[in-house]
DNA sequence: ATTCGAAATCGATGCCCATCGATCTACGTA
DNA sequence: TACGTAGATCGATGGGCATCGATTTCGAAT
């Protein structure tokens, strides 16, 4: 369990003057810590925060035509956030013939959440 | 309300096959993607989701010299982290003397919680 | 006054990221 | 078969970020 950290302080302070309370494990262990920053980080652009949203309340599946116009952004552009939205398992995706559509796994989000709350 | 943006499409689809409804507008506007955003962002590092465990855990103020040997980085790394994390309104600071003593602002990460919900 | 120490800041470095135009892939249509 | 189109990928570019050692700042202790 817990971190593979150092945990006794490496400092000396004067004696009789703690600064503070002993620090305990941090209780995520690192892979959880990584697994959160990676979602955070996935959502850490403003694009991706309104892509995600805009999958969310409609719903069901959107098309990428539909997605590409809602931006001042170029077509790759889109589709790279896509991607990284796809790669930290926050959307998934399905080809369609010439159509590419997108969903939100909630899952991710409620990892997320979970840790926040 | 909503956002500044196109929102009928520009390509021409085969008639009769649409590939989905049409999308509304995103109701979460600009400002509050970017706010979310950058909350986001400032989560987006294992070793900031670690600070911020650490110190929600600990329910008070931690002195700056008890996180430093939690990690394999160096003091200044550290300080960079806390300054991303306060620059967000994650966590705020108070000096005490030779001590810095930081602690978490619940607020923001219930912003980013009721986002996610 | 001088020294010591905790934390922030500075400057440099190497890497990652957002963005674009151009290209590629693959499917539908004429 | 050839063409047009939706979306992904490629390569380049400019900016931002994580990290470090060195320095600075300022309060404490001698």
């Amino acid at each position: 369990m817990g971190i593979d950290f150092e945990l006794t302080p490496k400092q000396k302070r004067p004696a009789g003057e703690p600064c503070c309370e002993p620090v305990v494990y941090p209780d995520v262990e690192r892979a959880q810590a990584e697994r959160m920053g990676a979602i955070a980080k996935a959502l850490g652009d403003p694009v991706r925060i309104q892509l995600v949203d805009v999958l969310r309340k409609h719903a069901g599946k959107v098309c990428v035509c539909e997605l590409v116009p809602l931006f001042d952004l170029s077509q790759p552009t889109v589709s790279h956030h896509l991607k990284k939205l796809r790669d930290a398992g926050i959307v998934g995706s399905e080809r369609q013939g010439l159509w590419a559509y997108y969903y939100v796994l909630p899952e991710a989000m409620e990892e997320l959440s979970a840790w926040l709350t």
